[in-house]
RNA sequence: GCCCCGGUAGCUCAGUUGGAUAGAGCGGCUGCCUUCUAAGCAGCGGGUCGCAGGUUCAAGUCCUGCCCGGGGCGCCA
């Protein structure tokens, strides 16, 4: 509607133009709907646009504008000129009724938009090393993708969600040997670190305390999970490891446990990954040594210091970087790149990359780097999210990563549920810092609590229908609901907001922005529980039939609208709570 | 020191890519209502949109500088 009423503008100024001798282009019309109900449906202000270039005050360009536009082919029913020259436009209620209907006969495909052309986008999230439970920052990551992925879905592209990670290098060597200190700690035969030179980076550390090595890295992994890895360990091998030479059969004993654990926690919370990408496959693939090699080609790799560097200071950024380490390990970042590549050669018209507010600083070399190699870098998105806090009753709870006190998926879970703890975590955009309020989220009131808003006010939708059946009426068909008679001001309200959720979701998908989900679907469930709730004034179920199936259908159109978007939000649309 | 992200009602946050009188939830206050399973409805109060300049017919939104909070600036990931 919005479409066909910006062409009729755009023809109308191009009349306006012509007859004022101006041959130039008709500037791009924005026909956008007013925050004020008083201001119409729609509204526009190329008047105000075209004032300087046609020397005319708006207000008397927006006169002739209305008058050239006429009803618009049957469009509007009324139209003026308002403010300093903006021209508001009313549209029949017929137009917004017959919305209804386009609506129930689209059922559980509204929304739905062909715009991404089936082009293949790549999703990548959560990718957080198998070195400890996820926590609440990877909680909000794995939601916010999982739910970009939806988004990206629904409009219409072939979503790949992915996985990164590393089950080699440095970090796994240290999460090894922690397990391998508690192991031995608990046969008596090495000893615990003091806890202060733990706390305490100043704090002198002890080789050896009451006879025994202290064995535990310095920079080992604290958590009670390393503990309860070694004790498995004790249990199946007994006294078996202790002279294991290296710390390798305790590290895959970890990652083993810990890559079940979060892939459990994944599923607790509704996600599933269609690839796990495991980093050393590019070491097996020869894919390091190929990059590595290319990247040589652009000249711009030097050695220093016994390490391979890429000369990152002549495209713009502020320093060079370190490919490969003087021990002949790469560091992550010549991996990363190699990764990119390989994303590329997979297919991916578009890779999407989502990542804490941590690793913003390194998005720019990546990007560099496979532009320096001849690739479109443009093709590479990142989403970086800010951090979580946690508040109960407005009081922040207090997380460190270092003595593992961080608050785990798992553990808010045991309290709040899969669906609230979604909502929560999309309810704000990426960029803002996130206050995960767990006294709200505990909240069991479906007035307050925000998710169980949204769900009561579907399974509203059904309460209706059971008291139907309970009378004998039937629910209509599309064809059976005649739009007209939802005449009362609310009706059309909720009829023009159920209208919106198409646009709603693609800009949703364009901005990778599933908060805008939420926000509109508690617009929708705030206008839909108070009309329900107020069976005086407009009861759905009542003798007169036609006002009946009417009212039925905009229960089934709201029913199909928050279904839909709980549904993009990964989150369960109950049929009765 | 440099880079990135925030700063909007008492609190937590939206703000349709520059539009009109800046919104929601929670909390506070007043009145009505007693449910198509559920305390809902109407209303009130609450704001120098961090500060100061600039661009524009029009700035919460764009530009510059500063202040505050968070993150980053490793041969860690």
């Amino acid at each position: 509607m919005r479409e066909r009423l910006a062409e009729q503008i755009q023809l109308a100024l191009g009349r306006l133009l012509v007859a004022a001798g101006d041959e130039g282009a008709v500037p791009p019309v924005a026909v956008d709907s007013p925050r004020q109900k008083e201001h119409g449906d729609f509204a526009c202000n190329s008047a105000m646009v075209l004032a300087k270039r046609l020397k005319r005050p708006p207000r008397e360009i927006a006169t002739a504008l209305i008058e050239e536009l006429g009803d618009a082919d049957g469009l509007v029913v009324r139209a003026e000129v308002a403010g300093p020259g903006f021209v508001n436009f009313w549209l029949a209620g017929e137009r917004w009724q017959a919305k209804l209907g386009d609506l129930l006969r689209a059922g559980d495909r509204f929304g739905k938009s062909d715009a991404g052309k089936n082009v293949p986008v790549q999703v990548e999230f959560v990718s957080a090393n198998p070195t400890g439970p996820l926590s609440i920052g990877h909680g909000r990551q794995a939601i916010l993708g999982d739910c970009i992925a939806r988004l990206l879905d629904n409009a219409g592209y072939q979503v790949t969600r992915e996985y990164y990670f590393n089950n080699g290098g440095r970090q796994m060597r240290v999460l090894g040997n922690s397990v391998r200190a508690r192991y031995l700690e608990r046969l008596g035969r090495a000893a615990p670190p003091d806890p202060e030179a733990l706390a305490n980076e100043e704090a002198a550390w002890s080789d050896e305390i009451g006879g025994l090595p202290v064995v535990f890295p310095r920079d080992g992994y604290q958590g009670d999970y390393i503990g309860e890895i070694a004790q498995r360990l004790i249990d199946s091998d007994g006294e078996a490891l202790v002279d294991e030479p290296g710390e390798g059969r305790f590290r895959e004993a970890a990652e083993t446990s810990l890559f079940a654990e979060i892939r459990g926690t994944l599923e607790s919370i509704g996600i599933h990954f269609d690839v796990f990408y495991n980093e050393n496959s590019l070491y097996d693939d020869g894919k390091i040594e190929e990059t590595l090699g290319v990247l040589r080609e652009t000249g711009r790799v030097y050695e220093e210091e016994g390490a391979v560097w890429f000369r990152y200071s002549d495209l713009g950024l502020d320093r060079d970087r370190v490919l490969v380490k003087s021990s002949g390990e790469p560091t992550y970042l010549l991996p990363d790149i190699a990764y990119h590549r390989v994303k590329f050669d997979r297919g991916f018209a578009t890779v999407i990359d989502v990542q804490g507010a941590d690793h913003k600083d390194q998005g720019p070399f990546v990007c560099a780097a496979i532009q320096a190699l001849g690739h479109d870098a443009d093709r590479i998105e990142f989403v970086f999210h800010e951090f979580v806090t946690l508040s109960r009753g407005g009081k922040t709870v207090k997380q460190s990563t270092r003595k593992a006190t961080f608050v785990t998926i798992d553990e808010l879970l045991a309290d709040v549920g899969q669906d609230v703890f979604r909502l929560f975590m999309v309810q704000r955009r990426p960029e803002s810092h996130l206050d995960f309020d767990v006294e709200l989220a505990e909240e069991e009131d479906w007035t307050k609590n925000p998710a169980y808003y949204l769900q009561y006010a579907h399974a509203r939708t059904h309460g209706i229908e059971r008291q139907a059946q309970a009378r004998g009426i039937p629910m209509p068909g599309a064809d059976d609901v005649e739009p007209a008679r939802l005449a009362l001001p609310e009706e059309i309200d909720l009829i023009k907001k159920l209208g919106e959720f198409p646009e709603v979701a693609l800009r949703a998908a364009e901005t990778r922005a599933p908060h805008h989900v939420a926000y509109y679907l508690r617009e929708v469930a705030g206008l839909w529980s108070p009309y329900v709730q107020d069976k005086n004034r407009h009861a759905i179920l009542s003798d007169d039939a036609g006002l009946t199936a009417a009212r039925l259908g905009l229960t089934l159109g709201v029913r199909i609208v928050l279904a839909r978007g709980l549904e993009l939000l990964g989150m369960s649309a109950p049929e009765r709570m």
